[in-house]
DNA sequence: CACATTTTTTGATCTGAATCAAACCGTCGC
DNA sequence: GCGACGGTTTGATTCAGATCAAAAAATGTG
């Protein structure tokens, strides 16, 4: 567990030394000198919201960490139904490894900062990194934990619960050091249009829903978008 | 792509020579010695349908490849409402590496043969062989794919597409070499209890789709597990 | 084989969420 | 300040799928 001595070391890239990535990140895997190696292929980019990052079905070229802000991972029918199937916070993985293709897209949810390497210098660095391959194992099945707990929400939860489990899932990664007995406030990273193509729901159900939580005192919503959660333990007993 | 020189190799352990495993599973990761190490370790079990094969919350203490059959990953919420989260097919691999303890419960859907290796075996030979860990790190970005790809089909595909998906999905495992042009024919690896809740229906909505897939001769069913498909390309038409 | 049990299908009714429609509310620019 | 415009809320109505109920078919059992 000494990943953190180094941090006072000079040979910290000075972007990295205030990065998650760098702590609880994929990029916790590396050594300084790995580090700097690292480093010397990135760039950090800021998106602002509502800008493409990964196009459906376009070659992958490049992976990213997410320093900052949500990003919101979605499939489309033909048809143009659309459902959320990810969303992704600081400091995760973005991007598909192995992969010839996306197979979904990635969009910016709100303003958000990047920290991009090509495609073939993390793929070298993985192969002579075994930490580092550990690492994205990892953060692939803890993804692969959330989509399926997310199944559970889309198939058997009522819209009530749908919203709740939602409010729920963005309190604890707003402040995951938040004990359930705790209240906590945070800002929603998505549109009511968002929030339902997340729970595969409406935008006219997801509002009375919230409404309805609002009535009950559950939460408190200033803004549209400040919400407000007294108790998270009452809101969790909601989520079904 | 040499990776099957060795079949007739007398070292290959006699078990794996016509495992799945061995050849699109994570055994193809290994060479022969390393097999013969993997095999000192592991046992082949046979299981009922309806064994349970991980219960839910409890230690990890191995993991297994599926040998022959169908297994049924479930998540159930307190008052009993349950969610299929996954099925796994030969040869696909079992287990939630690097757990503490299993978040979901596994059940055998039809028959089931196993190879079980014990959970300090399979990690330190992930240690010692990278080859092996990226199989494994592939299997799990599929299986990421996959319950993405699901999501959107609680989330947003109404009672017919999501049928038809189903069938579609079973269709596919069952003859992977299948073209869509083809018709093919299979059993059903689940009751219609389950595949309810794999789709997040009830059991008489899945029947009444069943019947109208039935009525317009997209399917016919006989015995209630035969399923034949005439034209796959149909199928997949109405998956939405 | 007859009988009991479970699974599946079919039918009638109900309901939660979708759809259709309109009002409301920032906030942005002029 | 005013109107225009996206996003959100609220209301009325509809409908897909749930629920309740029972018949029919498959499966097991002495």
């Amino acid at each position: 567990m000494g990943e953190r001595l180094d941090i006072h070391n000079s040979e910290t890239p000075v972007l990295c030394r205030s990065c998650e990535a760098r702590h609880r990140g994929m990029c916790g895997a590396l050594k300084p000198d790995e580090l700097v190696e690292f480093a010397r292929h990135t760039r950090k980019e800021r998106h602002e919201h509502g800008d493409e990052l990964i196009g459906d079905s376009t070659a992958i070229h490049s992976y990213a960490n997410v320093m900052h802000g949500v990003v919101k991972l979605s499939k489309v029918l033909e048809d143009g139904r659309q459902q959320v199937v990810g969303l992704q916070f600081a400091p995760d993985f973005l991007g598909r490894l192995f992969g010839r293709e996306s197979v979904l897209t990635a969009e910016a949810a709100s303003t958000v900062d990047l920290c991009v390497i090509p495609r073939p210098a993390l793929e070298q660095m993985i192969n002579r990194t075994p930490a580092l391959e550990r690492r994205l194992m990892q953060q692939t099945l803890r993804e692969l934990d959330e989509a399926r707990d997310w199944m559970v929400t889309l198939g058997r939860k009522t819209a009530q619960e749908k919203v709740a489990s939602f409010l729920y899932l963005i309190a604890m990664h707003a402040d995951p050091a938040a004990e359930p007995v705790d209240g906590v406030s945070f800002e929603l990273p998505l549109s009511r249009a968002d929030i339902a193509d997340f729970l595969g729901l409406t935008i006219e159900t997801v509002s009375r829903q919230l409404t309805k939580l609002r009535q009950l005192g559950v939460v408190s919503i200033s803004n549209n978008r400040t919400v407000e959660v007294p108790d998270l333990e009452v809101l969790q007993g909601l989520c079904g």
